[in-house]
DNA sequence: GAGACGTGGAA
DNA sequence: TTTCCAAGTCT
């Protein structure tokens, strides 16, 4: 074993973080096995997202659906309420369609090879040597953000990402043992996370700085080496809160594809690039009295959303229409992502409640 | 290969 | 305030 993997593993039989989907070093020696449902399920919710934002969606997802057979049982529309709020939603949509076909094609057990699992929707490269190697114990090298990073570092590689990809995997599987190859993948994790980290790395404790060619030679925090971001530009609409005399909300859901795919939202207009000043007030859902009531601001990925919002209230509902009223007391249950979430409070700062998701 | 795709926390 | 970014995938 390569002196590198040899003190990794024993770093992480000492500092492993404990989380709600890992199996300990030390049970797993005495025989417990990981369940692949939930580690597929913690490394869908982990794509691109903390460890803290993860965990109280890992418990409600395992408290309502124990197992794969039951996600697959459940209905789409629930799968979103229980998401959202978590961001990135095609993850979502995939797990609910994953789960169904491991369901209706695999017996209800998860497929135990590289190739099928990168085959099933939402697994790609990192997602399917996770699985495998931390649920089945094969040999596959385990590349994510993280061990972009320590492998980087570790051999000074100034290859910009993407484009160091192919080295960075092949480094790794040289490191990766035949025993315990899923507790390394996770070792490098948990290196990357709490002492290799992008900022301020803690070298001084690391348990490879011996071996880190960044340290030696230069500043570790030099790497990764990545191109440049782009600016995000604006965009502008409006967005229209219909309050009922009754106490109820105006909702409808979006498209199944694109933004926000699947989720619930208040009417908006189109959003767009024009700075015009134009309300777009003709894009409300049905004849009322619109008031104006400030603009939020949402920052996505690829742009930064800011909508005027309108608000009417006592609103007369109209017949017809494809969305439905739901009273603000039940506002929760709902498939809202967080920009309509704010959208909704702009006109009903009350509308949801500042309490944490119960863990 | 580059852009689409969310959110909240930290510096 | 601004910037970065956290266990990526899909097209």
């Amino acid at each position: 074993m390569q002196p590198i993997t040899n003190k990794l593993l024993a770093w992480y039989d000492d500092h492993h973080r404990i989380l709600p989907w890992r199996i300990t070093p030390r049970d797993h020696k005495s025989g417990i096995v990981a369940n692949p449902y939930r580690i597929w399920l913690s490394e869908i919710m982990l794509q691109q997202t903390t460890v803290e934002a993860v965990k109280p969606y890992f418990l409600s997802f395992i408290r309502k659906w124990p197992a794969v057979t039951d996600l697959a049982a459940a209905s789409q529309d629930d799968v979103m309420r229980v998401w959202a709020g978590l961001g990135y939603y095609s993850r979502a949509r995939n797990l609910k369609k994953c789960a169904d076909i491991v369901a209706a094609d695999f017996g209800g057990q998860f497929p135990a090879d590289l190739a099928r699992l990168k085959s099933l929707p939402g697994i790609g490269d990192y997602t399917a040597a996770a699985i495998a190697s931390i649920a089945f114990g094969l040999p596959v090298a385990v590349v994510d953000g993280n061990v972009e990073r320590v492998i980087t570092r570790l051999y000074a590689l100034s290859t910009p990402l993407p484009v160091a990809k192919p080295e960075i995997r092949q480094l790794m599987q040289v490191l990766t043992p035949g025993e315990r190859p899923g507790d390394f993948a996770q070792a490098m994790m948990d290196l990357g996370a709490t002492i290799c980290t992008p900022k301020r790395p803690a070298c001084v404790i690391c348990p490879i700085n011996g071996h880190c060619e960044a340290l030696k030679t230069t500043d570790p925090e030099f790497f990764p080496v990545k191109a440049p971001k782009k600016a995000k530009p604006i965009r502008l609409g409006a967005a229209f809160i219909a309050i009922s005399a009754d106490g109820e909300v105006y909702l409808r859901g979006r498209a199944q594809t694109g933004l926000l795919g699947g989720m619930t939202e208040v009417p908006t207009t189109e959003w767009t690039s024009r700075i015009d000043g134009e309300t777009g007030i003709d894009a409300a859902p049905f004849t009322a009295q619109w008031v104006p009531s400030g603009t939020i601001t949402h920052i996505f990925t690829h742009f930064e959303l800011r909508l005027t919002i309108y608000e009417a209230r006592n609103v007369r509902k109209p017949a017809g229409g494809n969305g439905w009223w739901i009273s603000v007391e039940n506002l929760d249950n709902e498939a809202l992502p967080t920009v309509m979430k704010k959208a909704i409070a702009a006109a009903i700062p009350d509308a949801f409640a500042k309490r944490r998701k119960e863990a």
